[in-house]
DNA sequence: TTCTCCGATTTTGTGCACAATCCGCAGGGC
DNA sequence: GCCCTGCGGATTGTGCACAAAATCGGAGAA
């Protein structure tokens, strides 16, 4: 799929933020900590294996805890999740099938960077699906049913309290979780399905693509779509998710500059006490 | 995904459609016959294996040569393509992933048989993402690029020559092509992949739900749909998209009684002259 | 000092062999 | 006569070992 070019780039690019260390035992180290441990912690063999492993890197790609650009190794997380080399291996295929790894071949796995043309395509396609989620819901009779009112309730506060007291990461995870329940209310789950991948791929896009200043607060938004929704006129829920979807869009810098290869000239011109700041983290150090 | 109850009931139906021989010869045989020989016999190593045997496996499914429930073996995939077992194993990896074809665990890879929910969820999801293809078709300036004009004629020449000399089989390919080859043109390659995936899960979904008495004529509504795009007025393409999609989803027999087991007391009352027909043709007959 | 080449090491890719599971069938018990 | 249980054959699942490829480090030359 990758251009060898492309894939060039992208290696040469993700070298600056890969996570890694003197061989093997410090890289697991790193990984023991950013990857939530499995239940048991040697335990890993049994049913749901993969779809434990599966779910806790997705989980921790979508909470930014591994930024585009990381190197998965194969031998690490299989030390971490405590099963063999070839069950990651498995996982790690079905991740990129979902486009959320991009595996580059003899080089291994590396959490997804999407261009800037991806991450337009990618909200493009999500107005495209939520605008259909949000019509089935306002086809729905109001009020609505009981139990969609109470676990929207229930988001709601936990997006503000994490949003209160500063929890970021949480924060980040309950957005999404707020536009898949949505899906899930609106009762296809095919659609459903294609949305939950394209909420990943828009956290790895925003991860990718996040201007320093930016702050939104989705759970103002949040709560005013669904006030909209239980008891605002036609149309409004409508307008305000698409507005919502534009606006986390916008906050993000997705000129043409931004895509590809860095013009490294301009990112240092106009700069000579660089050396005086604190020191760019690179490899090894 | 499956619980085991579904597992089940999905295997004691697919046994009636599944090919099988005496042993590996037979089924092998059969297998070469219905799946198109890759370049070189013999040899299957190289770059592009994989996605070459994901087309060609895709491709006989999408063309109904493997309906709903035929049992994908291993082996025989992996001698039909010269192929190692491990690769077969990958790609069958991969379809499943896309929803072509189920694995059940201990039990093997079946091409995909949709409930006739998710049939009408594919379709559902096709309206949504299709309307805003045609959506941006719409809004290109008219006349179209001579580029788009040129490939949407030769298509519908290709389809109608498929429909005079009864080519059923090129029919339905060409048939997907043409909404593929149009949400290529609205330049969105993140919703031309997803519609990818739903085109090859309408397929298994009319493979599956199809009317014995069904004959529609895609050429025809194709034709007039680049009619209206040409140089129709606004929202005649629009109209025409969505009354196709409605009709291809009306000529499946999606009742209920056809999701899930069959009422085997219902399918052979009042016919006590069951016994002088013709057979049916069970497996190993 | 910097660039280039080359060997050592690490990491990924693949085939193979064995273990686990399941289906079909036969035999025995109720 | 019917059902349950155990066994044989076949197919899938998994770990392991080796092969292939790339990166990294150092040595040597300009």
């Amino acid at each position: 799929m990758h251009g060898q070019g492309a894939a060039t780039a992208f290696v040469r690019w993700s070298v600056l933020c890969t996570i890694r260390g003197e061989g093997l035992n410090s890289s697991y180290a790193i990984m023991k900590t950013v990857l939530s441990a499995p239940r048991r912690a040697v335990r890993g063999r049994g049913e749901g294996a993969e779809a434990r492993i599966v779910r806790s890197i997705g989980e921790a790609i979508a909470d930014r805890r591994l930024p585009p650009g990381t190197k998965l190794a194969e031998e690490s997380l299989a030390e971490v999740f405590g099963v063999s080399r070839e069950r990651v291996r498995k996982v790690l295929l079905l991740l990129a099938q979902r486009r959320v790894v991009t595996l580059i071949p003899n080089r291994g796995a590396f959490v997804a960077k999407p261009t800037a043309r991806e991450a337009r395509e990618v909200f493009e396609a999500r107005r495209v699906i939520e605008r259909a989620v949000v019509e089935a819901l306002e086809r729905e009779p109001r009020p609505l049913p009981d139990e969609m009112s109470a676990k929207l309730r229930v988001h709601l506060a936990r997006e503000e309290e994490a949003d209160r007291v500063g929890d970021r990461m949480a924060l980040i995870r309950l957005s999404g979780q707020f536009h898949q329940l949505l899906a899930d209310f609106a009762g296809n789950a095919t659609l459903a399905g294609i949305l939950a991948d394209l909420i990943d791929r828009s956290s790895l896009a925003i991860a990718a693509f996040e201007r320093r200043s930016s702050h939104s607060c989705s759970a103002t938004e949040h709560r005013r779509f669904v006030e909209a929704l239980e008891s605002g006129p036609p149309g409004a829920a409508m307008r305000l998710m698409m507005e919502h979807l534009d606006e986390v869009e916008r906050q993000l810098d997705l000129d043409a500059r931004s895509d590809g290869a860095v013009d490294l000239k301009s990112v240092f011109a106009d700069r000579p006490a660089d050396r005086t700041e604190e020191p760019v983290r690179t490899a090894g150090g």
